[in-house]
DNA sequence: CGGAATCCTAGCGGATACTG
DNA sequence: CAGTATCCGCTAGGATTCCG
């Protein structure tokens, strides 16, 4: 563990603790499923809610906004009818993947046991 | 990314994606930044409370316990005045180690971009 | 097909006060 | 010191409908 910098006494300034910061990004309910399955590569729309059938499409959409808006995927609109849209992973989303395996890994264990 | 099984044609069964389950109980707005600050040892309820300034009583009570729940930490209560109350990793919450570290390294990474 | 626009609600998390 | 006990506002997320 990494022990930040202190900018005044007794207090700690959250922008210095990097979980804090991921938290804030990939702490909400869908993130991180949304990422999980980018992981493999690019999914359209459609795809990746059928791989999440209980997630509704605004709040997809939402999340995928976000998501874009912290600069972890792509998103690719083609000028098409019916109109299709892919998403993919980008640079800062694709150094994600460590984390994703791990907790991947940590998801099996704990299933494994409960 | 190991793809779970399918219990039935177009329906993924939630218990198996391990990564639902792993935001399901590292989800919430505390939940990683606790673990992580317990990641170096034992700490006491005031430590932690200190450590992160921004979290009320109430609420870091209430996220104890959920993680407690969940067998990621244990709580030992010492009989005595003032009470004395200690919180650590157990081996559930040890190995999720592993994640928190790469999340660390990301969150560095994601800040010195941003 | 992949949204946008609305509306709505559960429950997370905060503030405050009190206590063994 | 490490909690409970209330009370409560906010907003993430869901349901539904409409659209190019």
């Amino acid at each position: 563990m990494i022990v930040w910098r202190w900018k005044s006494i007794n207090r700690i300034d959250l922008e210095d603790c990097p979980i804090a910061i991921a938290q804030k990004i990939i702490g909400g309910k869908w993130a991180l499923r949304i990422l999980y399955h980018l992981s493999t590569g690019m999914l359209r729309f459609g795809e990746l809610n059928r791989q999440m059938p209980e997630i509704t499409q605004a709040t997809l959409t939402k999340e995928l906004r976000r998501l874009e808006s912290f600069q972890l995927i792509n998103r690719k609109v083609y000028p098409e009818v019916p109109p299709r849209v892919e998403y993919s992973l980008n640079e800062m989303g694709l150094k994600l993947l460590p984390v994703l395996k791990e907790l991947e890994i940590w998801g099996y264990e704990y299933k494994k046991i409960h």
